[in-house]
RNA sequence: GCCGGGUUGGCCGAGCGGUUCAGGCAGCGGGCUGCAGACCCGUAGACGGGGGUUCGAAUCCCUCACCCGGCUCCA
């Protein structure tokens, strides 16, 4: 691929696919709203968070060198309300969900980020951003904290289309010393006895949309490239950080491109922990391998809404087994010194359909598109290797290499593999034996080790050229208890 | 009320004016097999309803229906 390829990405902002160019070069700046560790995460973040992880290795691949930046929200009034419940500190429960936060990240094989901020380590930033809005009157104080002051604003809504005249419609009781029931908080007093900080406007917490632009504002600057977050934060979460960083900066656009997921729903309803109809990550993780978890979730382009049904998971697993599968046969193929005509059609070919990916990619990150042009080139790697059987070291080199590429980006691994040499040796030996059996037509005791290998793990498979064997993917329940 | 998105074959899901209507799962027929599995070859089937534009529409326009999200904490 071309380093530095034309990618296409759908910018809220402006409604359109725009072709993405970075401020500085092949620098690329990327924030994306994190969560807020009061519970485990379900598969709504996961959703979410693999999408951006695909993105940022995709921009990777492409040439770009990456800074993805993703706050940790750890104040926050669940927070507070969890932590009472529990007799705990709320920083205490926050820092022990924002660890498992952390290894469910890991165990999808999210590993793209380069920093977690958390809220609280930027009340000086925090600070300063508001004193800085009071100071050129974009905010106001009241008696019970500093409101942004939405009329002063006039790009207010440039994001969502949203008028601010129209949004009478309003499901809370407005807070009666706000000047307008749209403005938003900054800085909420809160009672001495509750978690908080002492600040120039009183004791309080700070608004919720203000420590992302203060963690972007120190990391990044007035101005960067990628802001990222599911569609439902669009308003008025994303609406409020572009009033606050511009009116601040007075630099515009705060952010170039924004960019935001489809939600996972469950029977056409969003899922969430206040419906109750959540599946958490590591529950999924129980039954599905991380691999399987990330194709179900890449399925579908990264804006449309996803329903979730454990079946498809399910067709999902199929999916990852197919890969799995085409892969051993690529690796099980017998070397041959010259190449044949097959194998260099084979070559070319496969060289197309990886063109092919990669455009799907540049093509607003079309993850569905993409992994159905790797289906494309495993067939026909299987076709080959259930026609011919025969490749050169470097052709079988040549297609590995790009199948590692391209499951690279999507965030694959494929564990096991006949390479484990204690394992391999005995194996072999079972194996070994089986056949004479087989040869014996004492087929009884044959199928009775097939069955005992298959128990620990080992996937015995009769072909033409062989008994070929493989180690079971493992679920991650399976591999931790290892 | 306002803003945004959606409705593609049994299931999932690309495509967004015209090459054979992607790809996967599940079917069906065959191959390879002692059986099973994997794999291969072949096969079928769709664009929510109604209008319109066009030589040609799943793709553009109008309209109707249904569904979802945001306007409240939310990935």
């Amino acid at each position: 691929m071309t380093i530095f390829a034309e990618i296409k990405v759908y910018n809220t902002l402006s409604r359109s696919l725009e072709e993405f160019k970075p401020l500085y070069g092949k620098r690329v700046f990327m924030f994306v709203c994190g969560p807020t560790v009061y519970d485990y995460s379900h598969l709504g973040h996961a959703r979410t968070y693999v999408f951006y992880d695909t993105l940022a290795r995709f921009l990777r691949r492409a040439g770009y060198s990456v800074f993805y930046l993703q706050n940790i929200t750890d104040v926050d009034d669940k927070i507070v309300n969890r932590a009472k419940e529990e007799g705990k500190h709320p920083l205490e429960l926050a820092r022990e969900f924002e660890q498992h936060y952390y290894e469910d990240m890991k165990v999808l094989n999210i590993t793209s980020v380069n920093l977690y901020a958390r809220a609280s380590d930027y009340l000086p930033e925090i600070f300063e951003q508001i004193e800085g809005l009071l100071r050129n009157r974009y905010a106001y104080v009241t008696e019970t904290g500093v409101y942004f002051d939405i009329t002063a604003f006039s790009d207010y809504g440039k994001l969502s289309g949203q008028k601010p005249e129209e949004l009478r419609v309003h499901r809370i009781e407005p807070d009666l010393t706000k000047r307008n029931p749209g403005d938003f908080a900054l800085w909420r007093a809160r009672p001495r006895d509750e978690f908080g900080w002492k600040s120039p406007w009183g004791y309080g917490r700070p608004g919720w949309h203000i420590e992302d632009t203060a963690i972007t504002l120190k990391h990044f600057g007035k101005q960067y490239d990628i802001h990222g977050g599911a569609i439902e934060l669009s308003f008025p979460h994303h609406e409020a950080e572009i009033a606050q960083a511009e009116s601040f900066t007075g630099v515009k656009p705060f952010v170039r491109y924004w960019v935001h997921t489809g939600l996972l729903t469950v029977e056409g309803e969003k899922m969430s922990k206040s419906l109750g109809n959540f599946v958490t990550i590591r529950d999924a993780l129980e039954r599905y391998d991380a691999n399987v978890l990330r194709i179900f979730l890449l399925s579908r382009h990264y804006r449309s809404p996803i329903d979730f049904r454990w079946d498809l998971v399910d067709q999902a697993k199929n999916n990852f087994d197919r890969i799995v599968n085409s892969y051993n046969n690529l690796l099980e193929m017998d070397i041959t010194d010259e190449a044949s005509e097959g194998e260099l059609k084979l070559i070319k070919k496969i060289g197309e359909l990886k063109e092919n990916f990669f455009n799907s990619m540049k093509d607003d990150i079309n993850t569905a598109q993409a992994l159905a042009d790797l289906f494309e080139m495993m067939k026909l790697v299987n076709a080959y290797a259930d026609g011919h059987g025969l490749i050169t070291e470097g052709g079988k080199l040549s297609l590995a290499s790009t199948y590692n590429d391209l499951l690279n980006i999507l965030g694959l691994r494929i564990k096991g593999g006949t390479d484990i040499s204690m394992l391999n040796n005995l194996i072999t030996i079972l194996i070994g034996i089986r056949s004479l059996l087989r040869k014996r037509r004492e087929y009884e005791l044959a199928d009775e080790i097939r069955a005992r290998l298959r128990e620990t793990g080992v996937e015995i498979q009769d072909t033409p050229q062989g008994t070929k064997w493989r180690i079971e993917e493992l679920s991650e329940e399976e591999s931790r208890s290892l």
